[in-house]
RNA sequence: GGUGGAGUCGCCUAGUGGCCGAGGGCGCACGCCUCGAAAGCGUGUGAUGGGGCAACUCAUCCGUGGGUUCAAAUCCCACCUCCACCGCCA
């Protein structure tokens, strides 16, 4: 959540801020809520600061009927701010963070900027086949059995596909461990408190799957995990910055993406993902930012894939998000650039609702929090488009096989 | 799934309805003492929110959420976590 006293002090600039991302009256509602709390909270606390002093001691039964009626004066002054920290409360949790001032204006995914291009898109001289056709007796992706499980959206990826996948998760895993990422395994169910904290409620929760027996929600992203390891926790300054990487599966609805990338396991309900997370000083959470898309484009890199990285529009970032760079690799069947990872700086806003902070000087600061993908399955169906040869084999990269990857997935077919 | 016990200010602990507006010890900080230190002695010691330029001040916080009462760490209910035992499963 956005920080209220700083708001209150400076709401021109808060207000100019949230308008780039459409959240303007939002933000009204918000200062005008918030004036009225004060003043019930005013109220409120004077009535039981005169109950205290006069309850002091045993009372004679008169005070005690005294007592009795500034009780239901206090009562109803409670009830009135309850009412009013809920709505405060509310509109306070819909607020997004204040973005960056350079991330890129605009409202949608057309409006994000490119920043730089990176590698040479490949030329053919064959049809492409789609990743789910290229099959071998030792490896495919394979979504129809998928279906018939689970429905649509749901992919098995099998043998040589499967190992590559693996070993993609290991590369990346190893390389991030190597620069002081610590690897966790975290939960993957998590409770409200922990979406709310993230940001992810209440804005996506049609895209959150939801066990209400156990009033449990599967997440989308290891980033819930690794940003509640520390909820409710103290840094030292000298622990900062904390990097984190964890795997997981993930589970997401893709409400309102009906109709969009239906073929394939390109957008799938269920995925794994390699994450990085850092909690870091203020004053370090850009630089953090930076080194989180290095890492990011030194792995498209040793991978080989062709790739641009976007710096996405304000008004496309998620409620958390100041900024968020996107790197999209080429994709030659689809003919267009897609997104293989992400990373966002979400500033002070997962830290202040999760209450974490860090000791400077005596004082307690709110960290910084950012997280990015260090890799999924995207990155192996950009490889599967973009180093397949006219038999149907695709080419791993050598920087995969050392990790278990076969050399080639597919097999040209039997002719 | 069942039964019993526990959860208090960084740590340990006192606390069975108003003197708890939470006591003591440890730790920590500062001071005295000392050539210096230890010991000893003294003072202080959290978080959140409201008000105030500020010194400061008011409110809230005893696992969490409700309830009873003029008044709750204390009584009642539910839940969470930990410990022990029982059952079931692996």
């Amino acid at each position: 959540m956005i920080d209220l006293k700083a708001a209150r002090q400076d709401p021109e600039t808060f207000r100019a801020a949230l308008a780039r991302r459409g959240a303007a009256a939002d933000f009204d509602a918000l200062l005008a809520v918030d004036a009225r709390w004060r003043s019930l909270t005013a109220r409120a606390e004077a009535l039981r600061a005169a109950q205290k002093s006069a309850s002091k001691g045993k009372p004679t039964p008169d005070e005690i009927e005294q007592l009795r009626g500034l009780r239901v004066e206090l009562d109803e002054a409670q009830a009135a701010l309850d009412e009013s920290t809920q709505e405060r409360d509310g509109l306070l949790a819909r607020i997004p963070n204040l973005p960056d001032r350079t991330a890129a204006d605009g409202m949608d995914e057309e409006d994000a900027q490119l920043i730089r291009t990176w590698g040479e898109k490949p030329k053919f001289g064959f049809e492409l086949r789609d990743t789910t056709e290229i099959v071998s007796a030792r490896g495919w992706i394979d979504m129809a059995r998928g279906a018939r499980l689970s429905g649509s959206r749901f992919a098995y990826r099998i043998g040589d596909v499967a190992m590559s996948e693996m070993a993609l998760y290991r590369y990346v895993i190893d390389k991030l461990t190597s620069r002081g990422f610590l690897l966790v395994l975290p939960p993957i169910l998590v409770n409200e408190r922990a979406m709310y904290g993230t940001g992810f409620l209440p804005t996506e929760a049609s895209n959150l799957y939801h066990l209400e027996h156990d009033d449990l929600y599967l997440t989308g992203t290891s980033e819930v995990a690794l940003a509640g390891i520390h909820a409710d926790e103290r840094f030292e300054e000298a622990d900062l910055p904390a990097k984190y990487t964890a795997f997981t599966t993930n589970f997401r609805r893709e409400a309102g993406a009906a109709g969009k990338d239906t073929r394939g396991m390109f957008r799938v309900h269920q995925f794994d993902k390699v994450e990085m997370f850092v909690y870091t000083t203020p004053e370090l959470s850009r630089e953090t930012h930076d080194l989180l898309l290095s890492y990011e484009e030194e792995i498209a890199q040793e991978l080989g894939l062709p790739y641009r990285v976007m710096n996405i529009a304000v008004g496309d970032l998620g409620a958390p998000a100041a900024k968020k760079y996107d790197i999209e690799a080429w994709f030659p069947v689809q003919q267009r650039y897609r997104e293989i990872t992400s990373c966002s700086n979400t500033t002070d806003y997962q830290a202040r609702r999760l209450n974490i902070r860090f000791r400077r000087d005596g004082e307690l600061e709110t960290v910084h929090t950012l997280n990015g993908t260090g890799a999924t399955a995207r990155a192996l169906l950009s490889i599967m488009e973009n180093f397949q040869d006219e038999r149907g084999a695709v080419a791993i990269p050598e920087v995969l096989q050392r990790f278990g990857a076969p050399s080639t997935i597919g097999t040209p077919p039997a002719s």
